[in-house]
DNA sequence: CTGTTAGCGCTTTCAC
DNA sequence: GTGAAAGCGCTAACAG
């Protein structure tokens, strides 16, 4: 049978009381007694029973993650990330990513329950009501991974959207001479597009660039929504010099359609991402696209939530001020630009 | 404060045991009853005790995932694969990857510290002795990612690494008409590595064509490592025609060293890899590769997993035979290879 | 159909 | 320093 406390506690001849204590490192206990238990404990392989610590303790030890669907990109980095911190605070992760048998709300409910998970990291392409009501009734702490500014109620780390879509438009601008840039925007729902779509509309106003509603296409963040969008940008009678793609999956369409079209990039024109996946870097030509430190977005998030939990009630009641953080990003100069006069 | 079936009773007027069951849906509580406890449930918001539950029932309801360190392209899609299967069992999945905080070995005693996990699907580089000796002593069934075919003693579900790698050197001699075909490996002690190596040797050998030693370099299945032996093959005084990387990855450091000696794929040397991961079908040429079906190994591994969970002891005690499920892999023709006479 | 009761294995007061 | 004992919230016999 399985060695349980009250086992060693018969052999140390002591009670069920001293052993617990010698097993957490009290340093009450006398050395040797101490020393006799652990020495018993592992000459039996007594393993303890977390399923019963965590009972008693109501903690389960374990950062919950929300996933949308389609992060493919993001993924292994942003898990990663969140490992390394949980792992070093003695946390494992969970992940909930959305598929056929299960939604974003299913698993936030499902982590809800109490002592499924200590923390919910939400990743949610958006906010919607539902899925707001559905935290509202969650009674631990959430980090919300969103660049966006109207979360104020929720902590928050996200990325700057807005100040990396600016810059690389800015970029396709001043230091590449493209005047007329094209946009493929993301999910009309999604604040991270929305965001980057607004970084690239100041942009060209700043620099006193025309902004023309034709070269605005709709896409969804996805390579075959980046295709469609493309063709049709490449079909107008006036054709843009550059494309910016709200993300690299979007990019890669553009990679597409444009070799489809018999053009070649960046000649006949220029294509920028967002986001720098894995993948960008292999494209030919390497893809000009805002890098963005995914690792990094996933161990800042899970060292706010680590810190959330340790919090405890005195955070759950809102006494603490929420916090958001924001992950600026870089240019990635590649080749899918050139330099337009 | 929070709401238990303690209270429920209470405002029922029935037992904590009417309760209990009629939130497990047990038939026997009069529906009446049932409706009753269930609407007042829903009304104070309760929300079992899932620790409580797992303690009693000794089931976490949760699926261990042990990865190494490096699996970039596979680690969505494996999971996702999972994910479904779990999912759709009831399971939750944990994941442990493998970084700077945390061994594999480390891991599996975590898992299998008693309550942890009720299973473990576990992919590693390679067997070692260390590793043997942990999952010996781990009470929870495992089922082991390999192609392998001495594990004997364990669950496993792989890939048919020995056919891939003969049906794509197969293809380059017969389809392709080269002759000259080099290889680079994977690490040294990876057993799909391994398996690989031996696909090509057989397929070279029934095809009647001489196995020059020189054209084996070694590999480590990264970019950097395929490079380097990428490097080393074209400044061969005689050079191979073609070459087979033992996976994507090394492969794509074949494109880079290719490149940066001013030579042309497949027009100068042809390149084939392994695996198909995301990034490939974006290279140019698009890599001629051996298509590895991750999403199915996850799924597979997990519904072995869940079938051996549920059968329990009577599996642990050896009464039921291991499986070893092959999955069997296709070429996926891309432009990185051509015809060559 | 429902209630009573005995745990599950561990932590944690409170005495000694 | 150590022990005795309560109890965490739930499930599962067993008894009615």
């Amino acid at each position: 049978m399985t060695v349980t406390i009250k086992e060693l506690a018969g052999r140390a001849k002591v009670s069920i009381a001293t052993v617990s204590r010698a097993l957490n490192n009290d340093p009450k206990v006398k050395p040797e007694t101490r020393d006799l238990i652990l020495s018993l404990a592992s000459q039996l392989e007594y393993k303890p029973n977390i399923l019963a610590r965590n009972f008693v303790k109501k903690k389960s030890n374990i950062i919950g993650i929300v996933l949308p669907e389609a992060v493919d990109g993001f993924f292994t980095e942003f898990i990663r990330g969140i490992g390394e911190v949980a792992c070093a605070s003695g946390y494992n992760t969970m992940i909930a990513d959305t598929h056929k048998e299960r939604t974003i709300i299913e698993s936030i409910n499902n982590f809800s329950a109490r002592g499924v998970v200590d923390g919910i990291i939400l990743m949610a392409p958006s906010l919607t009501d539902r899925l707001k009501n559905a935290l509202s009734r969650c009674e631990i702490p959430v980090v919300i991974i969103s660049g966006s500014n109207d979360l104020e109620e929720y902590d928050t780390v996200g990325i700057d959207n807005f100040q990396g879509a600016y810059s690389i438009t800015d970029y396709l601008i001043k230091s590449m001479g493209y005047k007329k840039i094209a946009h493929i925007t993301g999910p009309a729902l999604n604040a991270d597009a929305l965001d980057r779509k607004a970084g690239y509309l100041k942009a060209l106003q700043d620099n006193g660039l025309f902004v023309c509603e034709d070269w605005i296409i709709d896409g969804d963040f996805t390579v075959k929504g980046g295709q469609n969008a493309c063709l049709r940008l490449l079909s107008l009678p006036e054709k843009p010099e550059a494309i910016f793609a709200s993300n690299d999956m979007t990019a890669i369409g553009c990679y597409k359609a444009v070799e489809s079209f018999g053009l070649k990039i960046p000649d006949d024109v220029g294509i920028a991402g967002y986001d720098d996946v894995f993948v960008s870097q292999f494209l030919t030509p390497r893809l000009t696209t805002v890098h963005v430190p995914i690792q990094e977005l996933g161990r800042t998030s899970a060292i706010l939530l680590t810190q959330r939990i340790k919090e405890g009630k005195k955070f759950q009641e809102g006494i603490l001020k929420r916090k958001h953080i924001k992950i600026s990003t870089g240019v990635v100069v590649g080749k899918s630009c050139k330099f337009h006069d």
